[in-house]
DNA sequence: TCTGGGGTCCTAGGACCC
DNA sequence: TCTGGGGTCCTAGGACCC
């Protein structure tokens, strides 16, 4: 498996396209940092940042608005060679990619071979630097490019898993973040080898079933994931940041109309339809809440969508007077399977009898003889089912 | 030092079905 | 009058990732 990972990526391109902002601390950003160039993270300036935070660990900081179109692009570029690479690709965000390449021996070499071919292509094809891990697994995979960057290049040799994995620190196991790492280490939990040797039970017991489980796999360098390729995503959506402060209802009923526009578009553009619409709120204190409704038929209609939207809002206000709206954001999920161009239906499973049982009690409690059955594909209130004759 | 925008996955309770 | 066991789907919240 490889783990191709770009590094700092937008402030790369930054880079890569302005000459003068090479070697000099960049950060992608404005109220809040992007992406920060490998100079501005010499000085502690870190992604997710503020921007005002970061000017000051770094006074000669530039800071540059994103490109997004230029992103896009250069990953669209780097993706190709990947696809030049191996068939099989799956892409796990904007700069990054598992492939597999295990398969590849006798027509491309070993997958050292390989990942060194990737790097430079990448650096001469799209002039970026870029950094593979080389591992048996994906998540080993992962880990070495983290622990390669920047612009580096790290096998982890057959054989050798558990010993580069067990001095690592828990915060290197991917699903390990703040929360987590706060609760492990309360427990004396410092290293990989500490959760490894800490026993399944007592993870599942700290962190949850699902989680617990997956932790002592993945310490135990158990992974057997495979490349998928061709994931299509689930959700679609967007949000906007407010600003602190009192907003009339009437802004925000017009912000999320223009948010609600905009996903749909792309809901639209990627030709596909969806279920669940949700509504999410921030508010000052950083409290968050959220509200959905889903519809039984997948649907583009943007009318439609607004509509549950609004009224999402509408049953959200008495919290939004009380307390200051600092974020609104929707989002649109249970999107259709496009493979078979069929809406996915809930009950799909076993609706034929579920019909059947209840006209055999219609039969037999009301001695019925002639039943009318009909398909109700909405409940939205104000939807009227046609009835259909036996 | 309170901050962007885009996502995935899991958990838990309730309604409902066989 | 009261109870088993196996499931799906919806909603809301939360952790985590880039």
């Amino acid at each position: 498996m490889l783990h191709a990972d770009l590094d700092s990526f937008y402030a790369s391109v930054e880079q890569r396209d302005d000459p003068t902002l090479r070697g000099r601390p960049v950060a992608v950003g404005g109220g809040v940092v992007l992406a920060a160039s490998y100079e501005a993270k010499a000085c502690g300036v870190r992604t997710a940042m503020s921007g005002r935070q970061a000017r000051q660990l770094c006074p000669d900081l530039v800071v540059v608005p994103g490109r997004f179109d230029a992103y896009v692009a250069a990953s669209k570029a780097v993706f190709e060679v990947f696809a030049d690479t191996s068939p099989l690709v799956e892409g796990i965000s904007i700069d990054e990619a598992f492939l597999d390449v295990g398969g590849l021996y006798r027509i491309a070499g070993s997958p050292v071979q390989i990942a060194s071919r990737l790097r430079v292509q990448v650096r001469e094809r799209v002039g970026l630097a870029i950094t593979v891990g080389v591992a048996p697994t994906k998540f080993l995979a992962k880990v070495a490019s983290a622990v390669a960057k920047p612009d580096g290049l790290l096998v982890v040799p057959a054989g050798g898993e558990l010993d580069f994995l067990r001095p690592l620190p828990v915060e290197r196991l991917w699903g390990v973040g703040r929360v987590s790492a706060a609760k492990l280490h309360g427990r004396g939990v410092r290293t990989v080898a500490d959760v490894a040797d800490l026993g399944e039970a007592a993870l599942v017991a700290m962190l949850g079933p699902a989680a617990g489980r997956h932790l002592f796999a993945l310490a135990h360098n158990h992974d057997p994931r495979p490349v998928v390729v061709g994931r299509r995503r689930g959700s679609i959506g967007g949000q906007r940041a407010l600003g602190h402060g009192r907003h009339a209802i009437g802004d925000v009923r017009a912000a999320l109309t223009g948010l609600v526009d905009r996903v749909v578009r792309r809901l639209h553009r990627a030709d596909r339809e969806c279920r669940t619409v949700t509504l999410r709120l921030r508010f000052d204190d950083m409290g968050r809440v959220t509200r959905s409704h889903s519809v039984v038929r997948a649907t583009g209609d943007s009318t439609a969508l607004l509509q549950i939207a609004q009224r999402l809002l509408t049953e959200a206000l008495p919290m939004v007077y009380d307390r200051g709206l600092t974020l609104i954001g929707i989002a649109l999920s249970n999107l259709d399977d496009g493979d078979t161009g069929q809406p996915e239906l809930p009950f799909a499973k076993a609706p034929a009898a579920a019909l059947d049982g209840a006209i055999a009690r219609l039969r037999e409690r009301f001695g019925a003889t002639a039943i009318t059955r009909g398909v109700l594909l909405g409940r939205d209130p104000g939807w009227s089912a046609p009835t259909l004759p036996d």
